[in-house]
DNA sequence: CATGAATGAGTCTTCATTCAT
DNA sequence: CATGAATGAAGACTCATTCAT
């Protein structure tokens, strides 16, 4: 099953590896802007938010705000976008590693990206709730970045069907259902503080897509897959971004 | 595996019962409203939309607008329930179906659901888009009512757990995750105005989640039971709401 | 020279209907608005003119302005454009003498220009000073209507230079020459409140472009001239506006 | 007619001489934000105008303004008077010329500020366009210079009729009316870049206002007169302004 | 019941000017 | 001299809601 190690899945590489060098050019006060208004958007919502607040918040004046980002959305864009991109960092990095199993890869994944989700928690707020019908625009973008998100897993599951590595009826729908999955679960995780068992949650989150996949796994391994990554990723694996 | 076919699952009928009187007792004018706003909100947004746009598409003054309900958010809130009704209909009709299997019941209820939501579009809209980040009391009962959605599947999954009916390691996890599984997919399915191969769909997703629960099921039969509660729920079955 | 009266000599008389009729439909809190802001336009300058000054000023909320006026620049046009259709009626009223000669069409037409311009100070001043250079969209419209009026005049110049009633070298710069000449008369006796003596300054002005014109008058008659049309124009041969 | 060469017309020359003074002791730098700010004024307007437009254009930064300016209404004002000492060296200049007649005097001096308009286009639209009612303060400074150009041409004029050169009933109004004159056809001509027959605009100017005042004058030595302080102004005359 | 004119708090955004480096 | 980040007052405009008719 080493086949599947080769398998190409997306590449946010160039965008990530930008990215690193945009961030790090943003000065202090950028940064200051970008974190405190992630913090209030997540607190009070987009619309209840006013940039009164944010600039309250962060200490600054309301003309500052300006000299940094063009309006209210399109800070709010950014905010999305960054989680975006954290997300995409997250999955390239789960997978990138050579020589693994389907099981591992889709493991590893799903722990990374459940990672990157709980390590993000304002920023995941912003993508998971805020950005949704937050106005006819952005909600246009939304669903393309959505759409481009499932046709790449859709593309990975046709092939793995070729393979004969899954079997489901329709990847198309499978896609859809795989990262509907992330959504509900993540929004639970998130209401409840409680430093939750990590590994325990990943773990049924994986199996319940694994079976649904019908991709042969064993229990135990992928528990290992699981605290595997979660250690490198703790250990700082994605500090660069 | 008839026994599965006297779990309890859930019960809306209360609430269910006493929308349809409620719902007769609303007169033409507030239903005209009540229509116009579900489809002007999920043209352009809750917040795009002001009262004087629902007005003038349902030709009434704002005066009257006011007179049958307390406020916008108001009138807002009573579609999300609406909807909220409406499925929770959906569902029950779906499984009130006695002497039948667990994997006959996940399919109809699951083809239920995604029926209604094509069904009612512009509701189901505002339940999945507008709804979503609305402002934080709003985002309150949203949690609150998806956490109760899921606390019942919960509740359903230990059962079919400890029946050996399905099996999964964390049935919370899995019930965020079967729930979760149907919204990517109904937004992808409402974004597309294809008349699309609704059996086929409601098929895939429920192989998915069946495999997913590792309910045993043939194939066939599930086309079947779906089949037969769409012919139901085209029929008119649910048209007491 | 009775020819001369036949002189087709502009027509705004449609487009002044049709303002009448407009004008009796605007109702009472729209003519205060608009008198309000005649009169704060004219005192404070369009810039320094903010909305609020105006609702103040006319007792009225910000949002009732907006109820009746687009925005600001909105309300200035329109006071624009009402000064510039009294302009045109004036001129229209006092050139539609027929079987009268060259030179006191002439007369008749400054006169009733001077008179409208005093009549109507504050919106004159607006026409005049606050309109200038207010931005380039506008300025552009200025200019547009400016180069139509100069135009109409050279028309006609040309038309009396083949009648042999004038003698000039270039109808277009006898034109702007013409329509300038009013200009600084009418803000120099603006400045001034003091009620002068309009027969004289009519008189001044009549005769130097009569001169310039080379039309043949005799000086009691153009006094004459003058004389009658101001105390039509004071008996309300106007009011119909 | 001689006599009439001795006559006392206006005199800006200290104004004038100590401008060259100040003139010269500005440096590049303050030299290159006057130049900027009157092309970026002229094109974008006063209000339009922000202060870092100039800052942009002329490549400098924003303090570098302030060192030079007091505020960007100090600027503004310098611009204005700059042209104001412009048209009046064109017109002292013109006038200086000894032993010439009424009619040669009153020529040139047309031609001259006709030529100062068009050689100074932008500062001339500021003069012209953009000072106009631009806040009442200024408004009255701008008030103050017309009234003293038309009380100067006014004490003319009246010296003038005393002498039998000129006929016309009032001497005031005939001075605003003069003056008049000129705004529009600059204005006119300034809009078409089409480069006009100079001479023929100056000679259909001068003569609408020397037949105005009733100044006796030979058509073709008035185009005499014309063409020869224009090329007098294109060798250079004003060049030591 | 129905109307729609009136309200005014609340928001975003701009930009002339300053001042620490 | 030169810089340009920071300021914050000020202004245009919206819209949910009320209430007199």
């Amino acid at each position: 099953m080493n086949e599947a190690s080769f398998i190409y899945w997306g590449d946010n590489n160039m965008a990530y590896q930008k990215s690193i060098v945009t961030e790090n050019r943003k000065n202090e006060k950028q940064k200051l802007i970008f974190d405190t208004a992630a913090k209030v958007f997540s607190e009070k919502g987009y619309n209840a938010t006013s940039v009164k607040d944010i600039t309250i918040e962060a200490d600054i004046s309301v003309g500052t705000f300006y000299l940094y980002f063009k309006n209210k959305e399109d800070l709010f864009e950014q905010l999305y976008d960054e989680m975006a991109k954290i997300l995409a960092a997250a999955e390239d990095y789960a997978i990138n590693k050579t020589t693994c199993s389907v099981a591992e890869k889709f493991s590893r994944a799903i722990a990374s990206c459940l990672w990157a989700y709980q390590r993000h928690r304002k920023l995941a707020r912003i993508l998971m709730i805020e950005a949704v019908g937050l106005n006819p625009r952005f909600e246009q973008k939304r669903a393309e970045i959505t759409r481009k998100l499932c046709e790449q897993m859709e593309e990975l599951f046709k092939m793995l069907m070729e393979k004969g590595f899954i079997s489901i009826p329709d990847p198309k729908i499978a896609a859809l259902a795989y990262e509907g999955s992330y959504n509900v679960v993540n929004y639970s995780l998130q209401q409840n503080d409680e430093k939750t068992d990590f590994t325990k949650h990943a773990y049924a989150l994986a199996v319940y897509n694994l079976q649904a996949l019908k991709i042969e796994f064993e229990h135990d391994k992928v528990t290992q897959y699981i605290k595997y990554i979660l250690q490198e990723l703790n250990q700082g694996a994605l500090n660069t971004i």
